[in-house]
DNA sequence: CTCCAATCTGAACAGTGTTGAGATGCCTGG
DNA sequence: CCAGGCATCTCAACACTGTTCAGATTGGAG
């Protein structure tokens, strides 16, 4: 719609689309803002008028698919939870979701995983990161997961998964089967959670987790 | 040296320090080919002279600086191990090593450890993963890592201490004390080899890890 | 000392992000 | 129904980019 017609309707998410699709097809810098006008048949400065700058216009989309992916994290996990509710099912489905998520859609996910292209006061929602943190505070209501572990736990399980998607997003490790991907990303999350479970019995002695206290970057108060 | 005279000596490492300064100052993107030319005071065609594109240039100075992190890694494996030569002892130097240096030099380990800058038949020695791998070997035949649970095993860990790494190099994550870095990196290898270990016990009953064969991207037979 | 091959320069090309002055046409208020 | 405001878009231009190539320069081999 909107062909040969002087204003556009929705330009924004049409640029937003374009860049989308180059960056599927080159990559984040692969191609540029005036090629991105052109295919949505438009001036270059028309961009302009809906983003800052080429920066600006590569932010929004990643935190669109940031956004995006969260929503689908979130559904992944409700999906698996089917029988029984089993918290550590639904995590195993989370990091499934995340990683599998990385490895179809490579380009997409190597301009998002980097997070310097997310702006400190974008108000994502819902944000991956917070979607794995209430998945572990089910699993500690749940029980299996003792009150000293929880502590920061989510730095751990998040830094694992977000590491093999990223491993996996840069081609830096590749498995042979698809199959291969998924048992792989299980392994790390069960490991991972069995570390983290056995944490208190090593835990006497040393300084605990209690004072790596961590925050994540500001992502509130929308401008 | 060389100040002023026609032929510089040293134009490819001289171009490669000025890369890596500028990155360091400016990011990946934030400066070109001319001006690192220009800084190193020669002109902009100069550089075609030692690099195919400014990508080539790029991507030379990634492996000069992952072999350079690689020989690091090893140093400090090797200076941890003074008494006993407790490999786990070494292992937490490693990730430590490896923490510490994405988050000291930010700019440059975001562009080293995506690997997309590595081009696919570069002899990087010592490689950051062959270094990490020797050292599970070594953790292996002190016994400390069974069998079945060993098979693999470098990209659970690897994936843990690379996401650590760069959610801190991106920003994605933020200590408030450097001190805290050190705490939480230490957790990640402790609470991955300890969840490693405890894999056995758990195993029997699921395809294990063995169906998970991965391989690394080739980076043998320089041209 | 001469000449070659490696090295570097200078000028040029197409394409980039970005800007500002002006054209266009949707929508609101009369 | 129509005037006109204003967001939207176009056009032309700027400085700058990566890259190429014909030619100037020079260290070192014969």
């Amino acid at each position: 719609m909107a062909k040969g017609r002087y204003h556009h309707g929705d330009l924004r998410s049409a640029l937003l689309d374009a860049a989308e699709a180059l960056v599927r097809e080159r990559g984040t810098d692969g191609w540029s803002l005036r090629e991105a006008s052109a295919r949505v048949g438009v001036s270059p400065s028309a961009a302009y008028h809906h983003f800052a700058s080429r920066d600006t216009l590569v932010r929004a989309l990643s935190e669109r698919t940031l956004a995006w992916l969260g929503e689908r994290l979130r559904q992944d996990c409700e999906h698996a939870s089917g029988q029984g509710d089993d918290p550590q099912r639904r995590l195993i489905a989370l990091g499934r979701s995340y990683v599998s998520w990385s490895l179809d859609d490579p380009a997409v996910a190597r301009l998002v995983l980097r997070g310097g292209a997310t702006a400190p006061d974008s108000a994502i929602s819902p944000h991956p990161h917070d979607v794995l943190t209430a998945e572990l505070d089910r699993l500690a209501d749940a029980g299996a997961l003792p009150e000293p572990a929880r502590e920061g736990a989510e730095f751990v399980l998040w830094a694992a998964l977000h590491g093999l998607a990223v491993l996996l997003a840069d081609g830096l490790v590749r498995f042979d089967d698809p199959r291969a991907v998924e048992l792989q990303t299980e392994r790390v999350v069960r490991t991972t959670l069995n570390g983290l479970a056995q944490e208190a019995s090593h835990a006497a002695g040393r300084p605990a987790g209690r004072s790596a206290h961590t925050e994540r970057l500001a992502r509130r108060s929308r401008g």
